[in-house]
DNA sequence: CGGGCGCGGATTGTATAAAGTTTCGCCTGT
DNA sequence: ACAGGCGAAACTTTATACAATCCGCGCCCG
């Protein structure tokens, strides 16, 4: 008998409806196709997926916990809509764990693992040739979840799965221009001191990569969306 | 995850039912009242604190998003038992997040705060005075929580939340002898360098505290637990 | 003509019932 | 006496029905 399999809640079994669920929701928003403040109405998702409200319901109260949806009492769940206090605070959390996790990385990395992170890197490269704006920015965070798994911490994959996804979020919600959201050449460059395991530089190099992120965003305290005064004003 | 109620009350839980039976799990969890592996039937829970099974499914939900509690397909929920594995990643994102959050606090202390820190290290110390080892262990945990309260970094106070939670149980699972959860001597030392505003001070105790918790700990990886085999050979 | 009030539709929150799965006891056959 | 399988009970999972709440719209009154 097997006594070791644990089916974490975290990583459940792909075929789940839940699961289903909450991922297709998931890569719609990381793909910037559902708009902070979007309503989603159970029946609504639920007819989507072929599933009950019981089921849908259970996906979004995951979602909210990742803090990628909002549930207000009575109203429903809706798409989250970041602050720019919030923004900071998800910045300035994944300059202090992402170093780490290249760290890691760079022990763990075997050939395998190197060879998807060049995979990664071309596919990358593609969509932003073809001018896919949605898979550029779904594979930019990709990248960063992939690091993380390459850590093989679990827990800060964990915290860092909740940090990308808001991540997208505030990227959509508060960047200054049309600039791509994540320089594919700081992840080649990144992939570079891994495969040579050069840990300082890694580090170096992921701390520089968000740092530069957060800069090209716009985090005024008024800024979008926050008061309708200044929409309608503007 | 926050469920924000629009016209008045801040109160992000305890009027919510569903968050009376996750604090009081977490309550029973923390004070080392629940057991590692305990099976925590829907209906048990449910008849304890007078809610329906759809409450108490999804506050169970939200425990093992949190990784206190495990869920097993077709089978139940169960109070985690966190592996040597986990014990070490729990540690080492402590002795990552945790320094920071005492640096923010440094600057976010107001008297009203300090105050409260003093009261509460007068509470640990008189239930490790009069030999109350379950609030004993409960107070120390809230201490880390109370001071990420300060810090006023929510994403950091969310993390540690789930990371004091799973603490308290490889504390329970893994400690060499009946050593004190925590030394109140390093809180109230921590709570010295914070009223200083020394964030140098204040981050170093905080590692050395963290590092000297975890040097208590047994972390043999077939350690108490893990293989049936081990408890009836034992 | 403007603002408050209440009713109807819609949506969420909760409970309960039906369906599926696992576990454990018991029974039979060897 | 023991191994193996059948079956019932208990539990979780899923679906559905019911109750509570909120939003929008029209009506009435000032």
């Amino acid at each position: 008998m097997v006594v070791k399999t644990r089916p974490k809640s975290d990583t459940p079994d792909a075929s789940d409806r839940v699961s289903r669920i909450r991922e297709g929701v998931t890569a719609a928003i990381l793909e910037h196709r559902l708009l902070p403040g979007t309503k989603l109405g159970e029946d609504e998702i639920g007819e989507i997926y072929g599933a009950s409200r019981t089921l849908v319901r259970t996906a979004l109260q995951q979602l909210a916990h990742e803090g990628i949806v909002t549930i207000e009492k009575n109203r429903g769940a809706f798409v989250a809509r970041p602050t720019p206090a919030d923004a900071r605070e998800v910045f300035e959390a994944r300059r202090l764990i992402e170093p780490s996790i290249v760290d890691h990385a760079c022990d763990n990395a075997t050939p395998a693992w190197l060879d998807r992170l060049g995979r990664h890197i071309a596919e990358e490269r593609a969509a932003e040739l073809r001018g896919d704006a949605r898979a550029a920015v779904r594979l930019s965070g990709e990248f960063h979840r992939l690091v993380a798994e390459i850590s093989g911490h679990s827990i800060y994959l964990g915290f860092l799965k909740e940090l990308i996804a808001r991540s997208s979020l505030i990227i959509l919600l508060y960047r200054r221009h049309n600039t791509p959201a994540c320089g594919t050449d700081h992840h080649a460059e990144i992939v570079t001191a891994i495969r040579k395991r050069d840990r300082a530089r890694a580090r170096d190099l992921m701390l520089s990569h968000l740092t530069e992120i957060e800069a090209e965003l716009f985090l005024k305290d008024e800024a979008a969306g926050e008061l309708p005064l200044a929409d309608v004003l503007g």
